[in-house]
DNA sequence: AGGTTGACCTGGACGC
DNA sequence: TGCGTCCAGGTCAACC
């Protein structure tokens, strides 16, 4: 499902409903590959915890809690591709692929939902925080930009959907911020000039900006915390139209693979 | 070591 | 209606 604008707005919404809560009581599933971390370390670390903030990491939504003095862990929410965090009342009935449940004192409960279970839930107590790998796209600098690629013969696509590389591209802002910057999605990442880079930036920033506001993009079923959908996808120039128009220059837009994932591109606009 | 591919899951859309 | 096929916002382990 969530891309970076879709997992900021879930852990924005979530941070706004329970930040500063504690938690009472914690349920998981026993679907084992839910699970990065044993189940019962999950529940240990977060039982009795308060929640400090949540934030967002890459495509990782990171709680932040505190047990006793200073004492502190991050419970680490990834979504895969259909995960929900989602802040109800107790007795709201759970949604089915239920598979953990943080049961709070004041009676609300944060809830994980996971259809097909590609999400992760996991937590770290390592000093320092967690951080994760890959650069952060909405801050990086043109310089720090320019070198990520260099020496790179992947595809530029298949680049930016390296987490290790960049964090929190996916699928949607990685077709949408090279159409915006007007690059082939093939085109080797060390071969792009410095001008394409500056270009590429400067979409990847805008797209993930303009995402954000609008909620992120709910292509199917997508929601966030509240269980509202985004707006994004109506900003979508590529993704999702193979075959339709260019919006630009009219030229029929191509579908490929690139990097194993679908690609959608405008054989004109794109060079 | 960098790059590529298939496996992991469920459900919705589509065609016959 | 029902069955089969294909496809999906993401990662990883296993290969070349």
């Amino acid at each position: 499902m969530p891309e970076l604008p879709e997992v900021e707005t879930v852990a924005n919404g979530v941070d706004a409903r329970v930040r500063g809560q504690k938690i009472a009581r914690v349920w998981t599933s026993g679907k084992p590959q839910t699970f990065k971390s044993a189940e019962s370390e999950i529940v240990e670390t977060l039982t009795g915890a308060k929640i400090e903030k949540v934030r967002r990491v890459g495509k990782t939504i990171v709680m932040d809690v505190v047990r006793g003095k200073a004492h502190t862990a991050q419970f680490l929410v990834h979504l895969g591709m259909t995960g929900r965090l989602l802040v109800s009342k107790a007795e709201v009935p759970l949604p089915p692929h239920t598979h953990a449940v943080l049961s709070l004192t004041d009676g609300r409960e944060v809830r994980f939902v996971d259809p097909r279970r590609f999400g992760r839930l996991s937590v770290e107590t390592a000093e320092g925080g967690y951080a994760g790998p890959g650069v952060e796209p909405t801050t990086v600098s043109v310089e720090e930009f320019a070198t990520l690629f260099k020496g790179r013969k992947l595809a530029i696509k298949a680049a930016l959907l390296n987490q290790s590389i960049l964090h929190g591209v996916g699928n949607i802002y990685a077709d949408e911020s090279l159409f915006r910057a007007g690059i082939r999605p093939t085109k080797q990442g060390g071969k792009l000039t410095r001008v394409e880079l500056e270009r590429l930036r400067t979409a990847l920033q805008q797209v993930l900006k303009k995402a954000i506001e609008l909620g992120g993009s709910s292509v199917s079923d997508y929601v966030d915390a509240d269980g509202v959908r985004g707006f994004f996808q109506q900003e979508h120039k590529v993704y999702g139209r193979a075959g339709e128009s260019c919006k630009d220059c009219g030229a029929a837009l191509k579908k490929i693979v690139v990097g194993g994932r679908t690609t959608i591109y405008c054989p004109k606009c794109q060079r």
